[in-house]
Formats: structure tokens, sequence, C-alpha cells
DNA sequence: GGTCGGAGTTCCGTGTCACGGAACGAATTG
DNA sequence: CAATTCGTTCCGTGACACGGAACTCCGACC
């Protein structure tokens, strides 16, 4: 019942809906009389909301959702951050956490004229196709690094880095940086400029800038990320 | 088993945890064994989370939480122009849905050196607390605002506004100026104004800009917010 | 050391209610 | 009118949720 439910919510991925009965029924492969009753028991409850075209993820959900204390204080800390560079480069700035071999986005300022980005809060891509993941897996340890080097690395786009001796390279040069670089690795026609943050001698997050690849200058965009990621870390420091 | 678990996920409002057994157990009137079987269960399923000092919900709630199409359109829509009025004002921006006799907030844009606000980003606050509410309520028609008036109405500070023909003057001045005013009524030492944003000939959402009080300068914010709301709404209308 | 209390956890018998097949009404299509 | 597809209702059966009792830990107090 109670594990059954959560299924029939998980049927919503990634969309939050619309979707038919029959829809939920067939994805979750349960029979459609038991789907009835838990979508109907849900939306009692407010977990789902139903109207004339089809069920949607509901309210409850949503406002339970928010008060997650997932990251909290590091949202906290970094939002501001992250507000001042936005308006600093007027770009896409995500913050991003690591949960196995996924980031996980948790926070996200889009720009008004920002263009289509795979990346959602609350989402989740591979480690190695993006900015904020391959810095994060840069200062996570030789341990992490052997695991994703023993499957098969996934790729979103041609670009993404698939040959494990190349991964390599570019960790080292992450790390000698302090900054991650990112080109059409997740998306078609962008690139991003990520730094990690860190919260007690440990990367606990890092932050990206996404922009355009016909606008990308890293030299320019480098130091503003470079800061903020710092200012992070100092605020986290001082919440503790 | 369905509803009771969803008890258990609301007795962690309005913090998210940490709360022990002991605690859920008496928040929901359930027995201890009881809720600790739910509270197992929903531990695998990703919905809460245990850590040594307690339950917290959990990251499963956060991902779908962040996929409730609650508003998406309007979120979607608001956001460049939330983060435009920001970068010219530097104070808190909030956009909230009425829902109910309260104001739900879906967005909400905080500045570095803001002062504590009771608001939330999911949370729920009184229509006549606070400057959105009062916009909202200004802009729905008569029906809901007998409906207001035909219960006692709330208070959060000692200057809310608890007598309602002062709440009915109130509204006459926000229909006559298009913008809501409120001064420490939701937060003592705080201030606010509001716009309403349009869809459709509803007001289906409102906007403010939330300053502490002796910064609060209603003739300088004013123009800025009405210029936001407006532009939200439009944008709305070239998305359907 | 002994005792108490309160925490979290395991066990298990009872009774309920979740389950899903069958069948129905409505709407759409051929 | 037959045929399909959708959402919904009904209902008998059996699994499993329920919660009282009991147990284990651990810290406080005397």
């Amino acid at each position: 019942m109670l594990e059954k439910s959560w299924l029939v919510l998980d049927a919503f991925r990634p969309t939050g809906g619309p979707l038919r009965l029959t829809d939920v029924a067939e994805r979750c492969h349960l029979p459609k009389t038991t789907t009835f009753r838990l979508l109907t028991e849900l939306a009692e409850i407010g977990a789902v909301a139903r109207r004339e075209n089809g069920y949607y993820l509901g309210r409850r959900l949503f406002e339970l959702g928010c008060i997650v204390p997932l990251e909290r204080d590091l949202r906290h800390a970094a939002l501001p951050f992250m507000h001042d560079l936005y308006e600093a480069t007027h770009e896409t700035v995500h913050l991003g956490v690591r949960d196995g071999l996924d980031v996980v986005y948790v926070e996200k300022i889009r720009g008004q004229e920002a263009f289509a980005l795979p990346s959602r809060v609350g989402g989740r891509l591979p480690l190695t196709c993006t900015g904020i993941g391959k810095a994060l897996l840069a200062y996570s340890g030789p341990e992490l690094i052997e695991e994703v080097l023993a499957r098969p690395l996934r790729r979103l786009t041609p670009h993404s880095i698939v040959d494990p001796r190349r991964l390599e390279e570019a960790i080292g040069q992450i790390q000698a940086a302090g900054l991650a670089y990112e080109r059409e690795e997740a998306q078609p026609g962008g690139a991003c400029i990520a730094a990690p943050v860190f919260h007690e001698g440990a990367a606990v997050a890092a932050l990206s800038v996404s922009v355009p690849l016909p606008r990308f200058h890293p030299t320019r965009l480098a130091p503003a990320v470079k800061a903020a990621a710092l200012g992070i870390s100092r605020a986290l420091s001082r919440t503790i």
C-alpha cells in the first residue's frame, strides 16, 4: 500500500503531470482498479490533484518538499552569493551536491534570456557530464574516482567525456586550477564553469555559471565564480 | 495506512526535522509501534531520512516536491522579473498565490542582509496579514471578501488588521491604487508593498518587496513593483 | 550496585481493509 | 450497431496492517 502509493507518485516523473489513469497504471505495472483507488486516496490527501485533463502532483507534496532540510544550511548560505553572481554575469547559476554518481541540483537562478538547460532543481545528471559534477569529483577522493571509472561513462551529448583517460586528465586540470570547465558535454551549445564549495575540508557542493557557447569567456567568469564559491565556504564555516 | 503515513510526514512541519520517534508518535496521536513501522517503511522508500539524532524529511520528497507543477507557468514567467526587481531594490522579493484564506508563497528571493521574515517558499500566512494577501483579496471578487469578513480576522502582530471596517477601507484603497501596502502587520519592524499579477482578467498571484521599516520608501518602490507585476502579467499572456 | 524511567525495537494474534478480477456506463471510433 | 477504450463501482478473499505486550538498552538518581 504505502510502497505502491509512492510508485504511483514516481510515475509522475519527471514532468509532474498531467497523466491519465491508464498512463499511471501502466507506468506502475499496477491493475487499473488499484491505481484508481490509490490515486483517489492520494487526491483526497492532496498529494495529487485531479483536473479535467488528468492527474497532477499536488500541493501537499510541494509544501512538504519545500521544508525538506536537505542541505538547508548550504542553500541558506549560498543563495545570497548566487544572486550576486547572477547579478554580475546575468547568466544561469547552479548549486549542486553529489548523490551517488549523480549531481543533484539544489538551487538554480535562471536568466531572462536563458537558453534551455537540462538541469532542474531537484533533478539529477551524471557527475561526469557537468561542470559541477566534475568539480565535485575532482575533490572527492580517489575511491569515488575509481568507482566512476569502474563502470562505463554515461554520455549526454557527443562531447560528453566517455574515455577514462580523458576524464583522469580533466580531473588533474581541475585540481590544478581549482575550477572545472565544461563545453557542450551536457547540452549542445552550452558551456559552464564551476568551482567547489568546501566545508570542514570536504567538497560539499559546487557552484557553476552556465553560458551559451558564443558568450563563453572563461577568463572573465573565473574570478567571479571562484570568489562566490569561496564566499559560500566562508559563510558555511561561520554557521557552525 | 496511506493516510497515516501522511500524518507522519505532516508531523515534520514546519521544520522538516529532526524529530525522535516518540515526538512523531505523540504529534500524530499514534501508538509508538505503528509510528515506528511507518517511519521505517518511509525511510526505506526515501521519504524520510534517519540519522543519529532523529528522523528528517528525505530526499525523495524533495525531488518530487520540486516537480509539482503548482503554478509552474506562473513561476517560470515570474522569476526573471523577480530577479530584476531584486537587482533594482536589493530587498526580499516574494511571489504568492491564494489557497483558501491563506497566501501560499511559491517563490522568494532573499537579500544577503535580509532580516528574518516569517515567510517561506511553500509556507502559508493569513491573507489579511500580508501585502500579497491583501492584493489578492482586493482583486478576487466580493464573495471571497465576504467569506474573510465572516470569521474573526487572524493576527500575527499587534498591527495586523483585525477590524473588519479597517479591512474594507484598506481593500478600497488597494483597488484605487493598484498596490497594497503593509506595515508591521506580518512582522514587527517589516513593511512591504505588493502588486497583483493578472491572467485572463483574474488576479492569479501577487508580487511583493519586503523592506525593514526604516528603509521603507513606498514612492521609490512602487513603480518598480508595479512594472514587474505588469511584466509578469504580459509574459503569462504570451505563454498561452 | 540497584532501581527506575524512558527510549527504541521485536513479536505475534486478531481483524480489517487492501487487493484486483469482473462487470458496468459512457464516450469515441469504425 | 459493433467494437474499443476509458473511468468507475462492486465485492469476496486473503494478506498484512494494527497495536498491545514484552524486551533491550541506556542514562539518571539514590
